[in-house]
DNA sequence: CATGAATGAGTATTCATTCAT
DNA sequence: TATGAATGAATACTCATTCAT
């Protein structure tokens, strides 16, 4: 249910909805709906979506029912009513992160580009996709620190992730025969790299920022690493 | 039980002292002084040490005090005594983990190494540190959730890196005198290039193995990714 | 499902009705009705007989609206439309608790039967009821935990025993003057001294079951129980 | 407040002390021991004499916890320091219920009585214990009512009564070889049938008040109907 | 008549912190 | 210095009841 609402209705910026929001706004957009006052899917969904910052904000244990029921502007009974509890709404915000993520992923289509062009897109994709989604990076944060505890439960999240290994595969077999990739790299490990460089920026650049002396959440610092996410990844992949 | 784990096994890998202890424990080995603390100390360095596990594993709102008195078999009041409160405790167990690893990085010596040799020992240094370690990563992780609200305010931080900075700097300049390095790289991307290959697999690996079917956690995955770090860098590094 | 369980296995037992519905049955049954009854009705019987249960299951803190709208398979609004709320929900169920045990017993015709005869019947009418209708017993025991203070609401409740007191008496008299039963002996006293031996073994048989390590529930004990009580009562009215 | 009503008027009834309280209330004679502040002893005492109140009133469902602490005069936060929860509290009532009747049984001593004036004593004790505790027959109603699930977790409550039934036997054969009694009573069932018709009358006298206008809560009513089980139980033992 | 979404006041439980000894 | 009892403010979750359709 909650996977519905994530996927629907996205066209052409690939990570730009925030998690749980995309359709909602959709419905509030037609015209030919008025903004029902007894409407379960859009409870639902605000529910999702609060609770998706929350939990990215404040980690599983920070996270206050309350505050995901007042964000929402809901009845705090009503998270109750439609998710069962703060477990079972954490694993719906999980999964509907990954999900959400590989299905804009999906539509980047890098098997008729290049291989340079289609590794580029990748990365870029995935560099602009953490840095408009952080609740994104936060609930991995979280949910890596409970070592991936609620995860494990879900049964699908192998196969969510099954064709991007192959996407990224047959990328690097074709760079590798037209002479632009070194041969042998490993998949995991290349999207391993994109997403470490990209994710340990946006979630560390607090810290970081601290300890340099270096404000590393302006505009000119976040363009600059994306570039030099590029340029890592490509020095690697140098035959 | 959890000082066993403290003082185990430190010969010469550098980074080896428990976070927030190493500076004290120099002190301990002082052959002046009895070899077994002061019950003060030693009751606030159990307390540190408990601190910085429970944190590093629940986060700061996950953390409980009484698993912290627990954890370093003391009573909760000698918490208050000692350290005024969770709060307080916390700064403590950050700046703690901060000097850890700066002091184990500045026994490196990396000024009297050619610079590839250096930057070699750079980078399997801080892999090293990170997987001895996992409480710093944990600590990072939590620190920056609450985007470095507690770090910000400790003073000292910034010249605790300095050092770190100006002698990457130095590695860099002299190897790309020598035509080892490209030149005009930027040492506090290239040190966080290092940090965030190392961090992101080590912190994200329970959600990487699910997502991918693939124990990360094995010993060959961590070395191979090892490796990895060091030929990342050094592609990115070649001129 | 409910329904199920009310209807099953009447025969000859008088006191056959379930709880709070046998005046209402026997208008069902009358041939010039049609037999299935209006919806009003039939969801008005079923509310009734599913809080019966989940009142004398749990008594009147522990039953749930909720659980009470499950079991009768109606909506929980309905339950407020027909009854007005928990509370009268809950003194429509107690009153026909104890109109359907007086209308069963008024089927027994004590007067037409010899005095030991009439007094076996009743004890063993009793007994049987009991163990027929463990609801009402539920109710009893909840309502005494309460001190009777809905009972005392009921205006009819003193009228419908009236017959009963009398009708033991008749027997009392008519069975002193024939020598069978000691003189004067208190109709109430002896009502209560049935009703007590009864009740006492069925409600408590799950605690004596566990002190006694003796399964009550078994059909022997049930059985030999039965015969137990009227061989007291006997012995006590023997002259 | 709460210790005034359960100690007064007990003179000769051995089985005088509330659950819980009665060395508590040593230690508070004691003229040598000032009233602390801080007593763990007097604090988890008061919890239980509270709780067994509470459940005994309101059954286990209706039981507030908060109600609890407020009876006690303690924080509630102290009931989970000292018995973990209400769960773990209700088995703590349960059992020092149990103990209490037992231990206060026990200093019957009925061996060296006659078996006539045994039994007599057996049955006002029982009497006299139920109406002087009513407390006992709440614990026992609640717990039945949800089947002696709680009950069936203690391990040592069936070897609390055998001592109970094996002085019942002895009374029995005893007067029967005396030819005082009739022969092949069985000790349960005359325990159950004086059980029975005390705790009969004194738990259901509030409905039995209302549907037979009567106020059975009367000293007369009281004690007419302790001679009626006396007289009861003689004549089903009489030969 | 019927449905189920919505609500506010509870209800058990936990937590960081302080107090008395 | 050390101990553990005590506290009040949360915190997750539940319940009877009402509202909009």
């Amino acid at each position: 249910m909650s996977q519905a609402k994530i996927t629907k209705g996205r066209s052409k910026s690939p990570g730009a909805e925030t998690v749980g929001e995309s359709s909602n706004q959709e419905v509030s957009r037609s015209p030919t709906e008025r903004p029902r006052l007894r409407d379960a899917e859009r409870t639902s969904k605000a529910i999702l979506s609060a609770a998706t910052k929350e939990f990215a904000e404040q980690g599983y244990g920070g996270a206050r029912v309350d505050a995901i029921a007042e964000r929402a502007k809901i009845n705090k009974r009503m998270l109750y009513h439609y998710f069962g509890g703060k477990d079972a709404l954490y694993v719906a915000v999980l999964e509907g992160s990954y999900v959400a993520i590989r299905s804009a992923e999906a539509r980047l289509d890098l098997t008729h580009r290049s291989p340079t062009e289609g590794m580029r897109e990748l990365v870029v994709f995935t560099w602009k996709y953490f840095l408009d989604h952080p609740e994104f990076l936060g609930i991995l944060s979280t949910e890596n620190m409970h070592k991936a505890r609620f995860l494990k439960r879900s049964a699908r999240i192998f196969e969510l992730h099954s064709p991007l290994v192959a996407e990224i595969s047959g990328l690097l077999d074709r760079g590798a025969a037209a002479g632009d990739f070194r041969p042998g790299c490993d998949p995991v490990k290349i999207y391993m790299s994109i997403a470490a460089l990209g994710s340990f920026f946006l979630t560390n650049r607090w810290t970081l920022s601290t300890i340099f002396r270096r404000n590393l959440s302006e505009k000119s610092e976040i363009d600059s690493w994306g570039e030099h996410i590029v340029e890592v990844i490509f020095a690697y992949l140098r035959p």
